[in-house]
DNA sequence: TCCATTCATGAACATAGTGTCCAGCAACTC
DNA sequence: GAGTTGCTGGACACTATGTTCATGAATGGA
């Protein structure tokens, strides 16, 4: 489950409103999604004022911004633990974390995301991936490791996104194989990784 | 190159105008990305009056939309006559086609593209590929071709846009060979493929 | 409990963009 | 040349954004 922080020294109301904000924020972007919202709905769903909004942000990707980027300490944090030296760990993980926060996930990478969350959260998966592979890169690469890079996230942003809108018609683990049996092949042979361990399509239960 | 039609029967005036607007927003797109383009912008450079532009488009999405329609039937027919029976036959031209028209598809397909014109090329593409690779489905596939497609199309449009926008690094022709040795290994095991004709990493020069 | 500090409020305002409407004029087609 | 069709520009209603400010209330430290 993903928090947003609550540093006891911010003064309470503080807390309280940007909360409230972002919550609106969320709940109104799997209604209609990011692009649709105004701030208006904002800070009527929230209960407060325009003037309170503008003196915590900026803008409504401000306030995006930060649900965002509690997505990504997610990843980063789970893929280390769980991950372990096992290829592409963020995978299974994400996967799962989709399935549980459906609507929130779907809000985010869905048709109604909109790009900035892509953006951030494909910057963030390319990091991963990046160093997931950089240690395995063999003598015998054929393929440039940021073309790797490129093509590993665009096809797993790819799934995640269809998956998502599809509303789930398969399971976490069903995605997760389907995403290692595409991409690994070609990963292993175009950066000549020699000891794929985990690298193999089927995977302990 | 990608040319608007010229029905002789339309009338003259309302060819020149609708050429006016595309053009113009496609020089605005080059410019600033297409978010940022307003309908004033528009009518300013192709020098038409507001009213003008209402009678011909409800909206600026609907000029985009002839234009990405364009791109759409290029890809269409080029595919379908250089492509043969390769597979994957749309990537190499579509490489070339962007590195011919490099302002116009970064317009397009970079960052500043919006997410309409991208989900419009990626259905386009999704169509190609899922062409491409029904007939050569094998009985021993095991990742259903859905996500065959999904995520070779998301892989395919990772690579491109990320290469338009890094003001292509690469030639086109080494960027078709790094998508297709990235991504036909895991298909064609994917898929069960048994005979993959043109397949190989490598290619003719 | 008190009180200086910090925050929330809402209403007013300036700005910018969208989309509609219409009457008069110009360009086009046949 | 005449009738049709398209272009124009300006006015208008509407929605959304972001700023400002005086007022009152909540807060947390002493």
């Amino acid at each position: 489950m993903i928090t947003r922080e609550h540093d006891p020294r911010t003064d309470r109301r503080v807390r309280r409103t940007r909360d409230a904000i972002h919550r609106a924020l969320i709940e109104l972007m799997i209604e209609k999604g990011y692009e649709a919202v105004t701030v208006a709905d904002i800070i009527t769903k929230a209960d407060v004022g325009r003037s309170t909004f503008y003196t915590h942000f900026t803008d409504k990707r401000e306030v995006l911004y930060a649900s965002i980027d509690d997505l990504a300490g997610f990843l980063r944090a789970g893929s280390q633990v769980k991950g372990g030296r096992r290829l592409f760990g963020f995978s299974r993980m994400m996967f799962e974390h989709a399935h549980e926060q459906q609507e929130l996930l779907r809000a985010l990478l869905g048709r109604g995301g909109g790009a900035i969350v892509y953006e951030r959260i494909r910057l963030v998966l390319a990091d991963l991936v990046r160093d997931d592979l950089v240690p395995r890169v063999g003598p015998g690469a054929t393929v440039p490791l940021d073309l790797v890079v490129d093509g590993v996230v665009g096809a797993y942003m790819a799934l995640l996104s269809r998956w998502l809108d599809e509303r789930e018609p398969h399971t976490p683990h069903e995605m997760d194989v389907a995403f290692r049996r595409l991409v690994i092949p070609g990963v292993v042979s175009g950066l000549g990784i020699t000891a794929p361990e985990g690298a193999a399509g089927a995977e302990p239960r």
